[in-house]
RNA sequence: GGAGACGUCGCAUAGUCUGGUCUAGUGCGCAUCCCUGCUAAGGAUGUGACGGGGCAACCCGUCCGUGGGUUCAAAUCCCACCGUCUCCGCCA
């Protein structure tokens, strides 16, 4: 949720990220006066509440003689407040929805434009020369099927298109890289969460997942809870309605948990392996920080997303996301790509946004300051997630089909060097 | 799933039966000050959130788990829901 007092204050401000986003800066004006007929009709309300307050307290004190006067200018009253209360109502909801629909305001230097639109801000490492070394190489699910670690065809047999299973050296593969994920976040100080994957449509609403791409969530109906899409919805629920003493710098929460995405609308794309798919874990950062923090801290989740990259040995490059791709909460947003040796192309691997305030506006979430509450910034950003297997098993594959380990998940495979070609699991 | 108890301004509690004097009292904690001169005790004052208007001291409104209802008037009466706890049942 945007903020109306600085929305009143600098309507340009807002007008230009409308621009930027490809949106209609129109809704600002729209937003404009439905606050200005919402406060005078409050107002209104507000004092015929008072009136009637006063006259009502006079009853119980009233002599007998008085009294039936008095009683009938109160039930007048009465009607009066009823009225305006439900006219204040009525234009709080046209403002709420209204307000529930704009999308945050973006940061001075995010590229304008949509998806294609992004600023490339670095390259790191560089892909390997395959030609040179003398082999073609075999795409994620070839080596993923040859070193038995995953399989989609029990996936699909079992759940759908989009479902796996990763077996043996996969799921371990995985859960090194998730475990190598907590100890880069509980080194920079990050509390590890495993979090509730159902929440609440109030805490899915509040973190802005409701707006535009609401169709990419699963919703349980019977229960009206949601699966989530990333623990970024339930560490940002987490200090819903809270007040928070950040004078010590920020609060940071490393969640790790299972992700469901519906992937509407995206029929026909990466539909081979485990690029895209409904079901993954992650361990994802989050921070609370005060606002005049947010940039720093944005930068810090960029350079932990960084480390992880470089642990994992992965060739990347980082790119400041176009205005019109961020998401309703977002203000800012870097991404980072590994290089896909058999798709000559880039994937996202991590993506770190800024949502500043819009988060904690819509779910109560402040810091207790010198001169009172106000709402805190909230940043999230991806320490790992399965879809790093993809990158991980074809940038390190050896001509054979084994797998070089990269060294910084050594540690948690018990010393293993190479992933050595298995006996497919069989019926 | 069944039965019961409870939910009050940081914490603890009063108030609810008998609606108006609750403009929510008290204790603890906290903050400032006073006294004292020494890691004590005492005293005074203050002590929330949200919204609106001046936008500074102030004024008004809303908030007693949430949402409805009754009434001139609701913390208080009625209904629904949520949560916590206890017991029973069922499942692991």
């Amino acid at each position: 949720m945007i903020d109306l007092k600085s929305l009143r204050e600098d309507p340009d401000v807002a007008r230009a990220s409308q621009r930027a986003r490809g949106e209609s800066p129109g809704l600002v004006d729209r937003v404009l006066d439905a606050d200005a007929r919402r406060r005078a009709l409050l107002t209104e309300f507000e004092r015929l509440r008072a009136e009637q307050k006063e006259v009502s307290r006079s009853v119980g004190k009233a002599s007998p003689e008085e009294r039936s006067a008095i009683l009938g200018r109160a039930k007048e009253l009465s009607d009066h407040v009823k009225a305006a209360e439900a006219d204040a109502d009525r234009a709080r909801d046209d403002l709420d929805r209204l307000v529930a629909g704009f999308p945050n305001i973006v940061l001075d230097g995010v590229p304008a434009g949509g998806e294609d639109d992004y600023v490339v801000l670095r390259t790191e490492g560089s892909p390997r020369d395959f030609a040179a070394e003398g082999f073609t190489p075999r795409d994620h699910l070839e080596i993923g099927e040859l070193l038995g670690a995953i399989d989609t065809e029990r996936g699909a047999k079992v759940s759908g298109a989009r479902f796996y299973y990763l077996t043996g050296i996969g799921a371990r593969l995985e859960l090194a890289l998730l475990n190598a994920a907590i100890d880069k976040a509980l080194a920079a100080g990050f509390t590890p969460m495993i979090t509730p994957t159902l929440v609440k449509p109030e805490i899915m609403a509040g973190t802005g997942f409701l707006g535009a791409h609401a169709d990419e969530i699963y919703r349980l109906e019977a229960d009206d809870l949601y699966l989530v899409g990333t623990s970024e919805v339930a560490l940002a629920g987490y200090h819903s309605r809270e007040i928070l003493d950040l004078s010590a710098g920020p609060k940071r929460y490393a969640g790790w948990s299972a992700c469901y995405r519906r992937e509407a609308g995206s029929y026909g794309k990466d539909t081979r392996g485990i690029i895209r798919v409904h079901q993954f874990h992650k361990v994802e950062m989050f921070s609370y920080a005060p606002i005049e923090e947010a940039e720093a801290e944005h930068a810090r989740l960029l350079a932990w997303e960084e480390e992880m990259l470089a642990a994992a040995g992965l060739p990347y490059r980082v790119i400041d996301t176009a205005a019109g791709d961020l998401g309703t909460s977002a203000a800012r947003k870097f991404d980072c790509e590994a290089w896909l040796p058999t798709q000559g192309r880039y994937l996202e691997l991590t993506s770190t946004s800024n949502c500043t305030t819009y988060q904690a506006r819509r779910l109560g979430i402040r810091e207790r300051t010198l001169s009172g509450t106000r709402p805190v910034a909230t940043l999230n950003g991806t320490l790992a997630t399965t879809r790093w297997l993809v990158a991980i098993l074809e940038n390190h594959q050896l001509p054979d089909g084994s797998v070089r380990v990269p060294e910084g998940l050594r540690g948690y495979l018990g010393g293993l060097e190479v992933l050595e070609p298995a006996a497919p699991v069989t019926a």
